[in-house]
DNA sequence: CTAAAAGATGACTCTTTTGTCAAGTATTAC
DNA sequence: GTAATACTTGACAAAAGAGTCATCTTTTAG
């Protein structure tokens, strides 16, 4: 259970254009300065949530990257089904088939109910965590993801 | 954010140990053929809990492996501690440090607020699952961790 | 028109994770 | 004591993930 490199820095970057200026975005270069870690890498994070529509690029001079939406409606959920993936039950099973074509426990899978309650409720709490609620002080996000994370399935 | 092959597998091994006979419990080259995977795997896969406690080995003609411990006190968590890693907040930061020497965001991180609550609750969560909880009928181990997963922070 | 700034793309390398293999050692049946 | 069974170990090969690079194209200032 992991999370994984671009979803950690991919997530850092997309702070990063929270915080801008929303009319003018930031520059790839402005970003790596900023999180200290390489243009071409920050390229290539930026491009994936490009793709997933969270963000777009503007081209020349003055151009750079923008949010799409606003902070506020940008769920953790989304960065990190852009970036990596939360596999979802089926996937899960699919990936993992063992030697055979097909998962062994097709029918009564325990295991499948175990990382499926566990992933359904961690998608869940992602969904109710938004950009705007990861900037700002830390004392103060930490109090909000801990309400938000109280009830993870009631949405 | 994603399942690791050695939790997987891992869990499916220990899952056969647990509906194996407590006495005698299962040989490597029998969990192998149950679970449609490999013996070598299975074996790597054993010791790795095997080190972490979870399980113990016997040698000879009527050797194979067995749990330590009552199915009942063994939870999610010490397999997935046993087998990957679900990271603390600390190694977190640590893993991901960019370019620089230490994480950018020392203070003030509010990435590492998210991740941490995030972590904290997967890791409550799987420490109120039990492999007792796992087996049986799927339907009655999918009630059984709904209910656990509702509070996650009760713990 | 030209040069500079900035994003786009795909191939490529390095590292980590997965999974296998071969050559052990321990235990027990006979 | 010998053979069969089964765990032990470390090295290795294959695959996936992380991160870099060279070479584009687009836009705008002057």
């Amino acid at each position: 259970m992991k999370i994984t490199a671009q979803e950690e820095y991919g997530l850092r970057c997309l702070l990063q254009l929270a915080q801008a200026d929303q009319e003018t975005g930031m520059s790839v270069k402005e970003i790596a300065i900023r999180e200290g870690i390489s243009p071409a890498y920050v390229e290539k994070l930026l491009r994936l949530m490009a793709k997933a529509d969270i963000i777009h690029s503007v081209r020349g001079i003055h151009g750079g990257y923008r949010l799409n939406r606003k902070p506020n409606a940008i769920s953790l959920r989304d960065v990190v089904r852009a970036l990596g993936n939360l596999p979802t039950t089926e996937e899960i099973c699919d990936r993992h088939p063992g030697n055979r074509t097909s998962c062994i426990h097709i029918d009564e899978c325990c295991i499948r109910s175990a990382w499926a309650t566990l992933t359904h409720a961690i998608d869940s709490f992602m969904g109710k965590v938004l950009l705007s609620d990861l900037v700002g002080p830390e004392a103060t996000v930490k109090q909000a993801l801990q309400h938000k994370v109280a009830t993870p399935f009631s949405v």
